[in-house]
DNA sequence: CCGGGGTTGTGATCTACATCACAGATACAT
DNA sequence: ATGTATCTGTGATGTAGATCACAACCCCGG
């Protein structure tokens, strides 16, 4: 389970094995079951969480109590309302185990402190959030310009795995749709 | 001039005056005329750009030709096709000039060698990047829960010197829907 | 000072998608 | 096993917003 992260972080900083012993020391490890959350709307967001397996949904909800899914975070994926996690106020989203998940959370002190012991860290986390802003950008791009049906393709060109995954009903609220528009997006007319 | 970029790195990390003159080495400055582009579609992306005055369009043209506003870039912000100049590829956006612009340009290596030479302005850049992604998923949670007159005035009010600046046209293109709806939002039916 | 390009409002029409409503299927808990 | 909730498809209808079309405007350059 320690390798899922070392692994992750490997793919953009080496390590020696002192090194990562000091990083995984930051961290602590949770299981949770499906419908669980890890982040409830309205409280303080105490990590950051890195997904070693399972899945969960970032979602908003708004006045009405509706729920539109900001994104999904399945394994090797960082995941947080990091809104509420940088400026330590609570949280305006939540995050829901899909499935039963493991992850390793990340406390803002001891992130802060890992990137001021170990210069590489901090690197890497730029490195991710760069790589995040450019997908949100993308994702910015596809509600500007396509429809429906293509965001719909899109995504599925772009995330198979995730249809066997997750219910159609989340599929539309992360696509921005109603389920029944959705649903007839299969068989068109 | 410079004043305006020390002042801007200085809301998150104090630099000596030897420090700043590091960070300053790595820059280039340029003035740019209104309509000219400082990054073009198919083109190779340079430099990441910090806006010291005037205004811009981040824009993606889609296959019809059809402009949409990534993003307006204005005094103090940073612009660029992110994912063009990290991955050293060509251009899918382009970033133009409304008005009359000074910025200063940083290419990719002297990026990296500012990074390296000075871990503060790393932890600078991880945080203006933090933001930007942050900046990004509030506007993706605005797609997905508001219609076209809540996304308008929501841009108003977050933003009212930019009504001041850009033509309906403009606006309507950022917020994804049509200037002939944008115009009747104003005097509604 | 005149002409043309970009900007804005507004009407008429069209369409993608939402909403409501129902029914069969599937999974989940007691 | 048995009921209950959650999922999925599909019809009927409503509506936000697109598209097309035109007229008035302003502003800038020659």
């Amino acid at each position: 389970m320690q390798d899922k992260l070392r692994q992750h972080i490997e793919k953009i900083v080496p390590l020696t094995d002192d090194e990562f012993a000091f990083v995984l020391s930051h961290f602590t490890s949770k299981k949770a079951k499906k419908r669980d959350w890890l982040i409830q709307e309205g409280k303080r967001v105490k990590h950051v969480f890195f997904v070693v397996s399972g899945l969960l949904k970032l979602v908003y909800r708004d006045e009405l109590g509706k729920e539109f899914i900001v994104s999904f975070a399945m394994e090797d994926w960082w995941e947080c309302d990091y809104l509420a996690y940088y400026t330590k106020t609570s949280a305006t989203l939540s995050l829901q185990c899909l499935e039963d998940t493991e992850v390793y959370c990340l406390a803002l002190e001891d992130y802060h402190k890992l990137c001021a012991g170990l210069q590489k860290i901090e690197h890497f986390f730029l490195e991710k959030s760069h790589r995040g802003h450019i997908g949100s950008q993308q994702r910015i791009i596809s509600f500007l310009t396509l429809n429906a049906k293509e965001r719909y393709e899109h995504l599925l060109k772009r995330y198979p795995a995730l249809f066997q995954r997750v219910s159609k009903t989340l599929l539309a609220s992360y696509l921005g749709v109603s389920r029944e528009t959705l649903s007839r997006l299969h068989s068109p007319k």
